[in-house]
DNA sequence: TAGCAGGAAAATC
DNA sequence: GATTTTCCTGCT
């Protein structure tokens, strides 16, 4: 199934799937190719106009609309978040990233893996992951997998997951998963929640038990971020930590501010995270999330 | 609450 | 080829 979009709105296409929210967009040559919900999809984009190539109808133009957000006034946004030199040359820099809405499951899961590691490692236990335990289908003569389904995973042993290279993360994959399906955390409710409750009782504690082992502030925001339009979180890693501190350095005392920049050896606490990042949803206001990965892509381009 | 372990691949030297 | 770093969280 083929379909070209008229895009009308500012936008880019490799910046935004370059920008580390997404780890199953693979280029080739001018396409990107990536598994999503409900299929596969083949993307170009030829200035005003995406092309695109589906392996379905439910990968069709109101799903790569939604899933790019092509609905969000980014001019409207950015114009908010443009208060300083430095966001202002980022936003003009990667001027049509945008934010992805992605499958909430898929989104958590993912980001669980990425404890320390780097995107080439985290993409390849995601990939181990799905042609293991995901369902396959056919696109364009290759075979491709679905997201494996909380349930799938739930029902797997952590020795499978150690041998797809996931190390200790094998074991918080499987206790996650089983949480998910058993709905102790809904994360539909999550969703339709306020940010802050959302972020709370994705670190809730039930009889003293993490309900979600594994998945830490920084995780819960990149989550809530990147597939429940919260667009408040401030997802703080080690780039974003670097970055904010060099470029805000008002904005936090000195002591978070030495720790955000690695210094000394002395890590942050989970309070020091929710300091910083309130600091910076409170500069940015409700599009900070949005400020965070324009932050990231001029970080990461420009290291220091 | 501060310090450390975890784990393997990529990046860097 | 060895060392350092890597989109962090849990445990003591």
């Amino acid at each position: 199934m083929e379909y070209n979009l008229a895009l009308e709105v500012p936008f880019n296409l490799q910046y935004t799937l370059e920008s580390g929210q997404v780890f199953r967009w693979e280029r080739s040559g001018d396409w990107w190719v990536g598994d999503v919900t409900h299929g596969a999809v083949k993307v170009m984009q030829e200035g005003e106009w995406l092309r695109c190539v589906a392996s379905s109808e439910r990968v069709g133009s109101s799903f790569v609309r939604n899933y790019f957000r092509l609905d969000d006034d980014l001019d409207a946004v950015l114009s908010t978040l443009m208060k300083d030199e430095r966001m202002t040359v980022a936003a003009q820099r990667f001027y049509g990233m945008r934010l992805v809405r992605q499958d909430q499951w898929e989104c958590l899961a993912s980001f669980l893996l990425a404890t320390n590691a780097n995107i080439p490692r985290i993409k390849k236990m995601v990939s181990a992951l799905c042609s293991r335990f995901g369902e396959p289908f056919e696109f364009e003569g290759a075979v491709h997998h679905s997201f494996p389904s909380p349930e799938a995973l739930a029902s797997r042993s952590v020795n499978e997951f150690e041998e797809c290279g996931l190390g200790y993360r094998a074991a918080f994959i499987k206790r996650v998963a089983a949480a998910v399906r058993d709905l102790k955390i809904d994360l539909l409710e999550i969703a339709s929640l306020p940010y802050k409750e959302a972020h709370e009782l994705l670190l809730s504690e039930l009889r003293g038990e993490k309900v979600l082992l594994g998945v830490g502030p920084k995780v819960a925001d990149c989550f809530l971020l990147y597939s429940c339009g919260k667009d408040e979180a401030f997802p703080i890693d080690v780039w974003i930590g670097k970055a904010v501190a060099g470029w805000y350095p008002r904005l936090f005392p000195p002591r978070l501010r030495r720790k955000l920049l690695g210094e000394g050896g002395s890590k942050m606490s989970g309070g020091d995270y929710e300091t910083a990042s309130e600091a910076m949803r409170s500069r940015f206001g409700k599009y900070a999330g949005y400020a965070q990965q324009y932050i990231y892509a001029a970080a990461r381009a420009q290291p220091g």
